[in-house]
DNA sequence: CGTTCGACGGGT
DNA sequence: TTTAACCCGTCGAACG
């Protein structure tokens, strides 16, 4: 092993080593906060919502002037933070109960708990009293004190775990992540309605009363009197293919990469129809309306919603939001937007997983660069394919047969996925480099490998559903890795964004919200791009704030191993990304 | 009338 | 240069 120990992540975050708090709520309703110390509770009080948010904001300012944090521990943030963030309270450290159980269960399954999962039901503060009457007059425990039971729960399986250190950090970059997803959305993402109906209207047309736009009508009916069929159905993919077919168009499927392999007058205007059509329908002006207020674009992010880690979105479809739209997003008056994006994370943390100090050399500034360099292939182009026929376990095609070289140039990192994908296809479960698990294979996949001698057709099916699983793990170790990375970035700079000096003056406060007028705040979180939205006069302090916590969190999940994670960061207008 | 599913296309 | 990982939203068709 060349790695020392000294290569091991220390155990506890820069945004741990705080006093804890519990909060929760008892059956009729009343908070109830918990001061825990390291001998248990130390102190209990009782709270009305509309008290809350300034006790909250006071332990905050208290734990602050003694030079600590505070850390909540709660049900989730999602139902604890944007009342505070409504009523201008920060807060710097939490414990989010819901999303941490997601990652023990997996992570160090209660041996005394038989049960799938080996959790308790779901902690939820909010649900009514009926949920815990299932005892009838037998005495229960109160919803708070299942609140402080669960956490009792977590810390204990915390003890059990194999690397408690690396799990207690996960565990604290997730709930930060919780954290940044309220303020996220509180903050919303400066959105200017005129550019994006501006862009629309040059796109589609005028917008007609009761009827599609000008320049999407014009463009059906081109492709109608190409196909010669003036009733043709374009929007119903069994009608539109019978449609292709009558005109001499051999597709088997009405996709555009499949479209555009053939060569007939109507496939350049449907092409440009299906373009239109799906700007209209996912982010037209229904979109627009439904979304956009007062000048900002507040979707719902959902922490810890995809297995890997990766943040998913439920609503708005922050996610998607096509490049071309990108054009929308315009700071406030006097204020700018920053864009900064990690280059080529996945094989980064491929690399230093693996402690694969070649590939590392060869990452550099640009990683596709430093593969040619490596003389494994030719071109960028290439280096490009075969890496992510590497990460995702292509076997076919340009990528599939690239992916041997990087065998040959970098073994220790091919090693890595080779043996997560190993694992997953004998059914077995793998791990980031944090300790977040994967999902166990399915009860119907168990099934069809048990069947796997059965005949000829159920031993290809076990093989094919074998394989699958094992693409699924060999690419969960690192995407899931890339994650807590990213979950890092983000709850470093949060608190490097929280420690700038407020400007004087923001004609804006009131789109952004108390807790985030007159400074840099984040406004925008995507797997491995963040944008901030900063006073012009604070835009370089906020730039170096988002360099220097992507170099923290480097070293807070690799150590000393030599591995950049150099970013892409504009100030001002955005422009087409790689 | 509802709900569910497959096809499609947007993102990383 | 569709081959592969993870997603979400919309639509029409099919089903109940």
């Amino acid at each position: 092993m060349a790695s020392g120990s000294s290569d091991a992540p220390p155990p506890v975050a820069p945004w741990d080593a705080a006093d804890r708090i519990v909060l929760g709520r008892t059956p009729g309703g009343a908070i109830v906060a918990v001061a825990l110390d390291r001998e248990g509770a130390a102190g209990r009080r009782p709270l009305s919502d509309a008290e809350l948010p300034a006790w909250v904001a006071l332990r905050e300012a208290e734990a602050a002037r003694a030079g600590r944090g505070v850390r909540w521990i709660w049900s989730g943030s999602a139902e604890w933070y944007p009342r505070l963030l409504a009523a201008g309270v920060r807060v710097s450290r939490c414990h989010d109960l819901r999303l941490c159980r997601a990652i023990l269960a997996l992570a160090v399954p209660d041996p005394a708990d038989t049960r799938d999962g080996g959790w308790d039901e779901a902690v939820d503060d909010d649900a009514p009293d009926a949920l815990f009457e299932i005892g009838g007059d037998a005495p229960r425990p109160s919803a708070f004190d299942r609140t402080l039971a669960e956490y009792e729960r977590q810390e204990a399986a915390l003890a059990r775990a194999a690397d408690p250190g690396r799990l207690r950090l996960l565990l604290a970059a997730e709930s930060a992540g919780s954290l940044v997803a309220a303020e996220l959305r509180a903050a919303g993402l400066p959105w200017d309605a005129d550019r994006h109906d501006a862009l629309l209207r040059t796109e589609l047309g005028e917008r007609i009363a009761g009827g599609t736009p000008a320049r999407i009508a014009q463009t059906a009916a081109a492709v109608r009197a190409a196909l010669g069929d003036p009733a043709a159905s374009l929007d119903s993919q069994p009608k539109l293919l019978r449609a292709l077919h009558r005109a001499g168009v051999r597709v088997e499927s009405t996709s555009k990469w499949e479209l555009a392999e053939h060569d007939h007058p109507v496939i350049e205007p449907l092409l440009e129809y299906k373009r239109l059509m799906r700007l209209y329908t996912a982010n037209g002006w229904a979109w627009l309306a439904e979304w956009v207020r007062d000048g900002r674009f507040r979707p719902v992010y959902v922490p810890g919603g995809v297995v890997t880690g990766r943040w998913a979105s439920s609503g708005g479809g922050a996610l998607q939001i096509p490049r071309g739209l990108r054009d929308a997003v315009r700071a406030d008056p006097g204020w700018v937007m920053i864009d900064a994006d990690v280059a080529q994370l996945e094989p980064r943390v491929l690399a230093a997983m693996a402690r694969d100090e070649r590939m590392a050399a060869a990452a550099g500034s640009d990683l596709y660069e430093g593969v040619v360099a490596s003389g494994a292939v030719a071109t960028r182009a290439e280096a490009k394919v075969a890496m992510l026929g590497a990460l995702y376990g292509s076997t076919t095609g340009d990528s599939g047969r690239l992916v041997p070289r990087l065998r040959q140039v970098f073994p220790r990192a091919m090693a890595l996925v080779d043996a997560a994908a190993r694992e997953g296809e004998r059914g077995g479960q793998v791990s980031t480099w944090l300790g977040r698990v994967s999902p166990a294979p399915s009860a119907a996949w168990l099934e069809a490998q048990r069947r796997a001698s059965d005949g000829a057709a159920d031993e290809q099916r076990a093989r094919r559903l074998a394989r699958d699983q094992g693409r699924f793990t060999r690419n969960f170790v690192v995407q899931g890795t890339a994650a807590e990375w990213a979950l890092a970035w983000l709850a470093d700079l949060r608190a490097r964004l929280a420690a700038i000096p407020p400007v004087p003056e923001d004609h804006a406060a009131r789109a952004s919200g108390p807790v985030f007028a007159r400074r840099p705040h984040l406004a925008f979180f995507l797997h491995d791009e963040v944008m901030v939205h900063a006073p012009a006069e604070r835009a370089e302090e906020a730039a170096d704030a988002i360099r220097g916590a992507a170099e923290a969190a480097g070293r807070l999940l690799f150590g000393s191993f030599p591995i950049a994670f150099p970013l892409d960061v504009r100030i001002g207008r955005s422009v087409a990304k790689d």
